[in-house]
DNA sequence: GTCTATACTTCGATAGAC
DNA sequence: GTCTATCGAAGTATAGAC
């Protein structure tokens, strides 16, 4: 498949960033489908042939806004360690990504049918993944918790799992067992209290 | 707004089966984006004039093949507690549910945009919620442990958020911290071992 | 970098004959 | 219950002028 001549915006253009946050916008407030050249044009106030111009296909537009949300997103992640109380930032930080995470829905719905976001998607959620086990491998030492008896690979899982669906299902106005689960997982950071004082610095 | 008038065909009708059936699988397997009356109809074999003969619009089909999946699992939900070791059968059927949930993802996806869909959505999520808290209950007593300890409505929900994310991410082939996690859960489950004789039958 | 013009496809939905 | 015929709207994408 021969590369395509056709002219291409600036990745540094004004409008190209305006297009990507009207695409972003009109995914989360109405859904992947009403992601149109001509919608995500209307609400963004320019021409639906810009879109074409500056991002070639629809495919290279979800692809683009997804990259930014991804980028953004392991990069916040990789501050978490440097927290006060690690278990907690990294519990908060699941809430809030998750949620941003309506959007997430979006992109596992569209990745069903569209390759190149599978593909994306599943290469993000690896990295994101292996990352969060570190932190908590790392947290849990710290807390000279037993990683046999609490692997870090399963409670990384488990805090994804819980927080995304809590996510999900809050989005849509369904909130049952929710303050149970929330309270309980409070109260237990709670009881874990603070790491003791840093006593494992070798790596 | 008044009802139109339009004609409808029976509940009851061979064909009304057969574009249920190709709706189901074509949204299982393009999406729902690709569940256009034309997309169906190809694929039962059929005029797509008759998706509207049947449903009438593409949400009352949409709704259709949502409620038929949602009866069959609250049914099966409610045999749960008929069997031998119920927690195990419990976990089984969330993963097995789930996995069907690659379907339910695409439903969150459309409720995202679709008011009937959502309230449909919604109420069955709350009802599962509801029964599988209460099986949770019953389970949890049998075992003779402390509900303050392990609140069923918590317990509920991280099975449910545990077993949905990983049918999620693994129909994407996304499978990091899986077997970890799946083997924590079975080992645990096992050390539970059978619920002691039925010592709780009163209610 | 943005515009007009254009080509072609697919969509949801309806009317009315058979 | 199924068909043909038809509508208007919206979609992706491209070519080429300004």
């Amino acid at each position: 498949m021969m590369a395509s001549t056709r002219r291409i915006g600036s990745p540094d253009a004004k409008n190209r960033t305006v297009l990507l946050d009207a695409a972003e916008q009109l995914m989360l407030e109405e859904g992947y489908a009403a992601v149109s050249s001509r919608n995500v044009a209307r609400k963004a106030g320019l021409k639906y042939q810009l879109v074409y111009y500056y991002f070639r296909t629809m495919d290279d537009l979800f692809l683009a806004v997804f990259q930014r949300r991804a980028e953004e997103g392991l990069k916040r992640q990789a501050t978490i360690l440097a927290a006060e109380n690690p278990l907690r930032a990294l519990w908060a930080f699941d809430l809030e990504a998750a949620s941003s995470g309506a959007l997430t829905m979006e992109f596992v719905a569209l990745a069903n049918h569209r390759k190149v976001i599978r593909e994306a998607l599943v290469d993000y959620s690896r990295r994101f993944r292996e990352a969060e086990i570190d932190i908590v491998r790392t947290v849990l030492r710290r807390y000279r918790i037993d990683p046999e008896v609490w692997p870090p690979e399963v409670v990384a899982f488990v805090m994804a799992g819980v927080s995304r669906t809590m996510a999900l299902e809050g989005a849509l106005g369904m909130t049952t067992a929710h303050e149970e689960t929330l309270s309980f997982v409070r109260e237990h950071l709670a009881r874990l209290g603070d790491p003791p004082a840093e006593t494992v610095v070798d790596e």
